[in-house]
RNA sequence: GGCCCGGUGGUCAAGCGGCUAAGACACCGCCCUUUCACGGCGGUAACACGAGUUCGAUUCUCGUCCGGGUCACCA
């Protein structure tokens, strides 16, 4: 036995399965030329981040228009950051918006799928088994060095100003220890972790073919990095190394942030033997702060959170779409084409994402917003904007239940047609939308424009209150409302206003935009017409007096 | 600071050696119109800078500047 197999012994003298029989557990996929298998491995924090949302999305849309995998794999590899039912909120994060992993964790305790466990917590005998492999073969050693001792070695890189920090090479002590002294520390029951022996040259250059970036250049990676913690945990690098190895992924897809490692990780693919698999890494949502792009934040930014559209009640399509938008610019035009089209059917291009940040922009995501719930139907913006209600305003929640039809109508002004109005972008709105139509949200304003006097106006009102009857049609309705002009001094005809506007006090416009604030307390409202249809008649009348009344005292 | 990535209108972006430099959002104007919205038409507005390669650079190369990332027993 050499003394890197005793070291290998002590370190790991538990009964671990052995990389050959790994390799057998877990063959390559059966999978067609070009399928992709992509993964989203997230920390189980109970926070999604948009971003995070973002690149699953991705994962998603770049596994399925190949027919691939998409697997959810957990990185719970640090104890400290974990939260209860993390993994939940993360599945549950996931699947509201439709992106729903077909392998891999499928929520708390679940699991589907031959290629795991895939929780990283629940993978240490595999870890363990392929960093054994590495100390019998020299490519991995203990280190003992504590904390200070690291910081001590830092300060002293410091004041001699070396061109590269960190624990590599000569500066790397525990790399030259000898076994006796090693299998006396480990007996002795001093905590260590375990360290690649890099074998890396500064001098040469790693290239990762990167699907959005390009060709990437970077030096080898010389430092002894940690593979294992002192709690026998791999690292992220390690980890990445031996699952997506195991679990035979075909493209790590990911955040920018990093392509620092990618060094790292190209090594330790080589060092056990793997094929690296391909690497795209996007670039993350920015947000405009004083002048200076910064990546969203989750302290600073609430739209940054996941949990953020679901409580504004966005539509997942509205936040899919925009993504979409961000992710290939053609979609757009795609959609165009496409009106009724599923998103899944858009043919995604994983190469036209581009390099740099984009900034958020939530504008264009109202935009998008509005156009989806333009083209609902009444009873699906009812359910939608219930369902979302129930949870997040119970009062207007009871209203809007009380009674559905009565709730459906209203929301079916100006939207079954070919132009419907879009001034809806989240569920949220729909009760300040729909507040004149129900008296316990209903706030009387009868402020009038300054061209209306209160005395024209209570004699508007009052003109109109004696000709009104709901059941007149549309044009019946707007009849009335011409009547009423001549004999107070108005025109019923806008263009003749126009042409001579010194000759009338004002035009039709005028005298429906009175009888608007009368009944709805607003300037602006879908169809009159249909608005009163569906208050009815009594309450027409009684906001009609109520505003009168109003405008002779004031 | 070292190493990387990026830089087309306010925003997202087409573009891949020759174009009056698309389109969308936002903004402005006009039209339509009983309000608003919708829709239609039009408008303002961009290749960071400097060299080089070339007959010709937004496009290729280099440098500068700017922005971002990363240098942990966090992912």
């Amino acid at each position: 036995m050499t003394d890197h197999e005793k070291l290998a012994e002590l370190l790991f003298p538990e009964d671990l399965p052995s990389p050959e029989e790994l390799e057998e557990r877990y063959p390559l996929r059966k999978i067609k030329e070009g399928e992709r298998v992509t993964r989203f491995a997230p920390s189980p924090t109970g926070y999604m981040h948009l971003g995070n949302m973002f690149s699953a999305f991705i994962d998603k849309l770049c596994a399925d228009a190949t027919g691939g995998i998409f697997y959810l794999r957990i990185e719970d590899t640090d104890k400290k950051r974990e939260v209860e039912h993390g993994v939940e909120k993360i599945f549950e994060g996931l699947t509201a918006f439709g992106i729903v992993p077909v392998e891999g964790v499928m929520g708390e305790n679940e699991e589907k799928g031959d290629y795991g466990p895939y929780r990283q917590s629940h993978r240490r005998e595999i870890y363990h088994s392929f960093a054994k492999k590495l100390v019998k073969n020299g490519m991995a050693y203990p280190c003992f060095c504590s904390e200070d001792e690291l910081n001590e070695l830092r300060e002293k890189q410091e004041s001699e100003n070396t061109a590269i920090k960190g624990y590599f090479g000569k500066w790397a002590k525990c790399r030259f220890l000898p076994f006796e002294e090693q299998k006396r520390r480990i007996e002795a029951g001093e905590p260590y972790v375990v360290r690649l022996r890099s074998d890396g040259d500064e001098s040469k250059k790693i290239i990762v073919d990167d699907l959005i970036k390009g060709k990437i250049e970077m030096p080898e990676n010389i430092q002894d990095i940690v593979l294992l913690k002192t709690d026998g945990i791999p690292t992220y690098h390690f980890a990445h190394a031996v699952d997506d190895h195991l679990m035979r992924t075909t493209h790590v897809i990911r955040g920018d942030e990093w392509i620092a490692s990618l060094p790292v990780h190209i090594q330790l693919f080589k060092t056990l033997g793997f094929k690296p698999p391909k690497y795209v890494h996007i670039s993350p949502i920015m947000k405009l702060d004083d002048g200076n792009k910064r990546k969203l934040s989750k302290r600073k930014d609430p739209e940054a959170a996941v949990s953020f559209y679901k409580e504004e009640g966005y539509p997942k399509d509205s936040v899919l779409e925009y993504l979409l938008t961000l992710a290939n610019s053609n979609f757009e035009d795609w959609r165009r084409a496409n009106r009724d089209a599923d998103i899944s059917a858009f043919p995604f291009n994983i190469k036209k994402m581009s390099g740099s940040g984009a900034l958020f922009d939530i504008a264009k995501m109202n935009d998008i917003s509005k156009n989806i719930i333009s083209a609902m139907s009444a009873s699906e913006v009812y359910d939608k904007t219930a369902e979302w209600a129930k949870e997040y305003d119970g009062e207007f929640y009871a209203l809007l239940t009380k009674d559905p039809e009565f709730a459906r109508s209203a929301l079916n002004i100006d939207r079954d047609c070919p132009k419907p109005r879009k001034d809806i972008e989240k569920w949220s709105e729909v009760k300040n939308y729909l507040a004149y139509f129900y008296d316990e949200l209903y706030t009387q304003d009868f402020t009038l424009p300054e061209n209306i006097s209160p005395a024209d106006a209570a004699e508007i009102t009052d003109a109109y209150l004696k000709v009104f009857d709901i059941d007149d049609d549309k044009d019946a309705w707007f009849n009335k409302i011409k009547d009423v002009c001549a004999p107070l001094g108005y025109t019923p005809n806008v263009k003749e206003y126009k042409k001579d506007p010194g000759a009338f006090k004002g035009h039709v416009g005028d005298i429906s935009t009175v009888i608007r604030i009368a009944v709805t307390s607003r300037r602006n409202t879908p169809d009159l017409h249909a608005v009163m249809a569906v208050l009815g008649s009594d309450k027409v009348i009684e906001r009609l007096k109520a505003a009168e009344d109003f405008w002779k005292n004031n």
